[in-house]
DNA sequence: AAGACGAAAGTGGTTGA
DNA sequence: TCAACAACTTTCGTCTT
């Protein structure tokens, strides 16, 4: 999908587009373009290009909050019979009572494992999306037997997790576990499992992600957001990122942002929020001055300011 | 007195043999 | 499977406002 429009603001046109929040933002501003927009795309996921054919939107659309997606198929009980007899009467039955085990048990797994999800993620906000996409993961993570040996909880935790990644709308591990009651090693350690063990290819986040959710929660304006967006672009193009906790950085741009605006936060509050602590950000934002020359601009305003 | 700073030791995860 | 390693945390003492 392309977005061609400019923002009225400041005529950038690097905007962003949020389906989840229905949502334009510019990236350069912080300003929002368009708001409520009406996701025209289609609801499913396609696992290979054969199905994805024979897709058509008839019908309730498929859901993932829903244990077989309301398309479970049984063997018969009656009908078909006749056919049979001796051995492969008794295979019959044998296969109709393992199918409804296996079912059954699957089903009871789901049925709790989702009514999990879902508190979880109501806990945490996450737009109906996230969620349904943690019921997908969930649901293969069942399928394949991953469940097994771990507590459907973590599994739970872990892929909702991912379901966050994929969407662009982080929580960090910390969140994850406190809203899920889970050990924050053991939630990612889960995620790990499932990611590689179903093939789910992750972006690492991108920590401009996270600035709105942390200004918003230090009661930071809009100047400051974007520009703390703006030194972030200026710390990646020196490759300080790489390798780096992305809420680390996120937490230090915000934290000198903040500074050269004259909105200060102090360290432990910008800490806090961003779930790293102080040292972690003097670092980060000791970097940001030698390699990106902030030294200078922060003087400066610190004078006038006097 | 609170916040900022930095050194040093410890922790959990990744990587490469 | 193990050791080396980088990033991050914890802790604590010192300096600054």
């Amino acid at each position: 999908m392309t977005y061609t429009q400019k923002c009225p603001e400041c005529g950038s046109t690097q905007l962003i587009i949020h389906k989840e929040r229905g949502e334009v933002i510019c990236k350069k501003c912080g300003l929002v373009v368009e708001e409520k927009i009406i996701d025209h795309s289609q609801e499913w996921q396609e696992f290979d290009s054969d199905k994805s054919e024979k897709r058509r939107r008839t019908g309730a659309p498929l859901s993932y909050s829903r244990y077989d997606m309301g398309l479970g198929t049984d063997i018969g009980q009656r009908g078909d019979l006749f056919q049979l007899e001796g051995k492969g009467m008794s295979k019959f039955f044998r296969l109709r009572k393992w199918q409804y085990r296996i079912s059954t048990a699957i089903e009871r797994n789901l049925k709790l494992a989702l009514a999990e999800l879902k508190r979880v993620a109501s806990y945490l906000k996450l737009p109906k999306s996230v969620e349904e996409e943690a019921a997908r993961v969930y649901t293969m993570a069942v399928q394949r037997g991953l469940v097994r040996g771990r507590s459907m909880e973590s599994v739970v935790a872990g892929a909702l997790y991912a379901a966050c990644r994929r969407h662009e709308v982080p929580r960090t591990l910390d969140e994850l576990s406190e809203a899920s009651g889970i050990d924050k090693k053991e939630v990612g350690r889960t995620y790990r499992f499932i990611t590689r063990e179903l093939g789910i290819r992750i972006l690492p986040s991108n920590p401009v992600d996270y600035i709105p959710r942390f200004a918003s929660a230090l009661k930071l304006t809009a100047e400051t957001q974007s520009k703390s967006v703006e030194i972030l672009e200026m710390a990646e193009n020196s490759e300080l990122t790489s390798g780096r906790g992305p809420t680390g950085i996120a937490a230090a741009s915000l934290y000198v942002a903040a500074l050269l605006n004259n909105e200060k936060r102090t360290q432990r509050e910008v800490a806090d929020i961003a779930g790293v602590t102080e040292v972690t950000i003097r670092n980060r934002y000791k970097e940001l001055f030698t390699k990106l020359k902030l030294k200078d601009k922060l003087k400066h305003i610190k004078k006038i300011a006097a």
